[in-house]
DNA sequence: CAAATATAAGACTTTTTTGTCTTTAGAATG
DNA sequence: CATTCTAAAGACAAAAAAGTCTTATATTTG
């Protein structure tokens, strides 16, 4: 479905909406520490999305990343096309070039109404929506 | 969503279903020009595809691959489980080695209704029913 | 200003996926 | 039985994704 690095911070701007703010930030090794993901892989991925303004990044002693409440209240999709790019919705299944309701491939139909639903959920739902469903450990986003 | 190998086994098993018989064999050649994959990279997946009786083979002269009435109606998941493994419905979405409706992940809601529904789809549709769905001139299939 | 801290960036390596090529083996036909 | 046709199989290559490492840059603090 989605790629690693997708996967990675997905879950990573969910741990930071839950736990930073613009004056708590986090550093990239507690961070990856506590999700269990590659250091340096997450340092790439939360840089991609602090360039794309989906959430902030500070150096220096007492820097780190962290999400703004306006960063939190982003839909979840935003994090998605940064990373993934909006293909993940909208390319054929099948890996036509033309699939659309006018020349659908074989599995358009079965596929289409999947896909737009979650794009929609994912569309609808912020990333402190879903900050809201963790355990209070933390749970839920490790293992 | 689906690897570049299932992909390709699912466009070629339907078109397989819609032409070819037990006597009427299609060569790997013929069905790779037509649906544009890479013929030897296409041979593999047919291969495995035989190998595991989704489909069958003859070997030498006018001999092919092709897919029998009962082929044909077996469920188009079957390819999927054969190419990409049933975990493509069933792994967390974030990654998460444990994710159940127990211990969800935060997507876990918003993606499984969904993916149980296309599960179901394509579980309950048989690979000839795909095949029906083709235009008269076998597009929809190709590019 | 100097030292320490933490992200930024890019080179590099490894692994996986995708794609190619060559050889082998089985089946039909004259 | 020899030839020819076609799948089967495995080695090999290229590309993409995932992961690692090093150096640079910005920021805070003494």
């Amino acid at each position: 479905m989605f790629s690693k690095s997708c996967e990675y911070g997905i879950r990573a701007v969910i741990y930071l909406a839950a736990n930073s703010t613009e004056t708590k930030r986090c550093g990239i090794k507690p961070i990856a520490a506590k999700l269990e993901i590659p250091s340096h892989f997450l340092g790439k991925i939360l840089q991609k999305l602090a360039r794309e303004n989906v959430i902030h990044s500070i150096k220096g002693p007492n820097g780190g990343f962290f999400a703004t409440e306006e960063d939190a209240s982003k839909a979840m999709i935003t994090v998605v096309n940064v990373l993934d790019g909006p293909s993940v919705f909208s390319s054929c299944a099948v890996g036509l070039k033309e699939c659309s309701d006018e020349k659908p491939c074989p599995l358009h139909n079965d596929i289409k109404p999947f896909r737009n639903a979650l794009m929609h959920s994912l569309s609808s739902k912020s990333i402190k929506t879903f900050a809201d469903t963790l355990g209070e450990d933390g749970t839920y986003l490790v293992v």
